[in-house]
DNA sequence: ACAAAAGTGTTTTCCGTACACCCATGG
DNA sequence: CCATGGGTGTACGGAAAACACTTTTGT
């Protein structure tokens, strides 16, 4: 697909973002870095072992006020301290990425274990640029995850020097290591999975109205849709949704109460709901 | 998307696979795997940065008398010696995922370098179980490769040991490591890959005739499409084949000689071509 | 009574499907 | 002249886009 290639970024997690990350801090200086070819004369020898950090970067989404956000973290420690950057970490001797993000996740936002065990996340892409990293050869696995708007958005560990912050995505600054590329690539990935398939329900709450689900989709992909024709689609998908006897009142105050439904079995959408244009 | 969570298998490339690899010949015993968890009573020191072997693997696809192969390789050390394998090996130290993933292809199938350069390759997912491979922890990044019918599959490397050859999908046996998982999901992308972008064109020759390109979809989709109608969609797509101005004759010695294509600039498909059902 | 939001119906257009038919070539 | 494969035309059915209309609430 599409080659963002960024050259000089990278994406090691430091021993920045709070105390309540001591328990994965890394010392740079421990490594192993001797046999990285940026340190022998020139070239390298091709029979020794490379060894790599491994890490794992999120693209966490949610809607809040009618705007897509992620969450990012700002940087304590150089390279890039003070740039904002995405939320992240290096992989345990026995955990997979998946699980690792699952936990990653769970410190940056402090949901409960319960809820990020069942969460959507999807493996994005893997960066793997040499340079990515100035200190150190890291190649990060990259993960999207979609939430619903969270009431206490990721205000724990306090007002400590690395805050961690829901950011509109339209005012996303520069961002450390590759991480912009990396955004870019989910918000991409994000749009083009709402055509196909059901995750646009994990960004509402566990009862949400059509209302609600088709601003998601009008949200993230920047365009209006027909009211009647979405409901007809995502009522015809079947699995996709399911209804919920009672009803409720939302997005304003007036105007007729809307019907409740939850999501679906469904994971795929056939057919698909593609968007305009 | 599926998670085909392959428990007990690996993926490190090590001395086989001929003298043509020595370059990147590895010594395992020459890591350091002190610091694995496996090898430590109970536990780890969550504090210890943990040194990870990062490999790529490729499934290559071509299609060959009309059915769909991919290209094994025989592995001639332990573990899981004797077995097929997808071919793959080591990041180099400067080295992206993606230079790996074609310095390989190139090293297996003997292709020439400028071939392999404007190659249709695509990240597949990244494989990070830790007990993929039973020596070590193993964090591979999976390509898949689309490539037309060659004369020679990968006769190089000579009848040695260690033997390359394309295998037909739908008669291969057990695989090494979690290769077995790694070769459905690429069949399951490339199948839905078909749909919504020009990839098919990349297991044709460069010159190739409509009757073909059906060929291909038919093949990897194991279903039948109506021809006038395939052939209309195919030409409404603007960008996904230009014509030559020229004729030959194909699939037999008899029929009406068919025109011949080469693939466009388009990369994407607008609108998608569904397969049936 | 009016505004705002949910829900229903209808028309028109377009696309996918199926299938019939003609063309060119080899045996 | 018939089998085989390439290429064209066309009619039918269903889905999607556009839009008018009704319903139910708050103020």
């Amino acid at each position: 697909m599409s080659t963002g290639s960024p050259a000089h970024d990278g994406s090691a997690r430091d021993v920045s973002r709070a105390g309540r990350l001591a328990a994965e801090r890394l010392d740079v200086d421990r490594l192993d870095t001797g046999r990285l070819a940026a340190e022998r004369p020139e070239g390298y020898d091709p029979r020794a072992f490379e060894p790599f950090a491994v890490t794992v970067d999120l693209a966490v989404f949610t809607i809040r006020a009618g705007q897509l956000h992620t969450l990012l973290i700002r940087r304590g420690e150089p390279p890039y301290a003070g740039r904002w950057a995405l939320p992240g970490g290096f992989l345990h001797a026995r955990e997979s990425a998946e699980d690792a993000a699952r936990r990653e996740l769970a410190e940056e936002t402090g949901l409960p274990d319960a809820l990020v065990a069942d969460l959507q996340l999807e493996q994005l892409r893997t960066y793997s640029a040499p340079d990515r990293d100035p200190r150190m050869r890291v190649v990060s696995v990259a993960y999207t995850a979609l939430v619903p708007d969270l009431p206490e958005p990721a205000a724990s560990g306090g007002g400590d020097a690395d805050q961690a912050r829901w950011t509109p995505v339209a005012t996303v600054g520069p961002l450390a290591f590759d991480h912009a590329a990396i955004l870019a690539d989910a918000l991409d990935r994000t749009g083009a999975k709402l055509e196909y398939t059901c995750v646009a329900t994990a960004f509402c709450p566990p009862e949400f109205t059509l209302g609600e689900l088709q601003q998601v989709y009008e949200t993230v992909w920047g365009a209006t849709l027909d009211r009647p024709n979405f409901r007809r689609k995502v009522l015809a998908s079947p699995g996709f949704v399911t209804p919920v006897p009672g009803a409720s009142r939302l997005t304003g105050g007036r105007g007729k109460p809307a019907a409740l439904y939850r999501r679906g079995p469904a994971t795929t959408l056939h057919p698909p709901l593609l968007r305009p244009r």
